[in-house]
DNA sequence: TTAATAACGATAATGATTATCATTATCGGA
DNA sequence: TCCGATAATGATAATCATTATCGTTATTAA
């Protein structure tokens, strides 16, 4: 049961570090990256923290389906895009999709809150 | 490394069920019906098989995020509903989603081979 | 009928994530 | 500034869905 925030070294560096990049790293790849600047960070903190920012709505979670979660600190509505070549995430840009969750609820007896729309194929790069 | 399909009952079983449900179950949740005809059956078969009618195209599995994979024997491109209420996951029709991997492939310089859609929200029964 | 091998059941291993717990850091008030 | 309450940490054990292993059984084609 957590009442009260406290400020953490840790989790200040996370957050700015998640901000940082366009990557949409994995725990892991923070866990790593993080470790330049606190060799002693734990594993469990990075994902102690992720849980966190996510529950206060700092971040989201993604899940492209390739075994582990990944982070992004834009949290506004956005549509996400997995290489299958570098299997790489990104955002990507798709008009559509803004009305597609009041076209889900307006075909189906249904009250739609959010979704969750990934698109798969190849990148600039690999294609 | 699989050459030729054998046939198993076991699988025949799987299969027959899965096509008989709509409720879009998990392998845990096929495990234990199939027992009941099946009272020596593995939860290894039922995982092994379920992976290969993913493979072989008979079947898709879908991930809500509820931490377990469900599958479906509906393989043709539909989108899927999560309700947080009941947790069950049903198909929604989605017009607009016809359209949204040509929206998201012009918008963007990718190859967009194809896209999963999941809705959240409440159903009939539970908003 | 038999030989080759796919599929099986049982169970150990894997791997991402979460829980536990003793120690340390934070922070408001005396 | 020091103190007490407790949030956060690091280390590591536990969890849980899924996959791999392995000896045995079932299927299939010759």
């Amino acid at each position: 049961m957590q009442r009260v925030l406290k400020h953490s070294k840790q989790r200040d560096a996370l957050y700015a570090l998640l901000c940082s990049v366009k990557t949409h790293p994995t725990a892991e790849w923070l866990y790593t990256e993080l470790k330049q600047e606190y060799p002693n960070i734990s594993l469990a903190t990075v994902y102690r923290n992720l849980k966190l920012l996510s529950e206060t709505g700092k971040a989201i979670s993604i899940d492209v389906g390739d075994g582990t979660e990944h982070y992004d600190a834009t949290v506004e509505p956005h549509c996400h895009f997995y290489c299958k070549g570098c299997r790489c995430v990104s955002d990507i840009e798709v008009p559509l999709a803004k009305e597609i969750n009041s076209d889900a609820q307006r075909h189906n007896n249904i009250r739609v809150e959010s979704s969750n729309l990934i698109f798969y194929g190849l990148c600039a790069y690999c294609k």
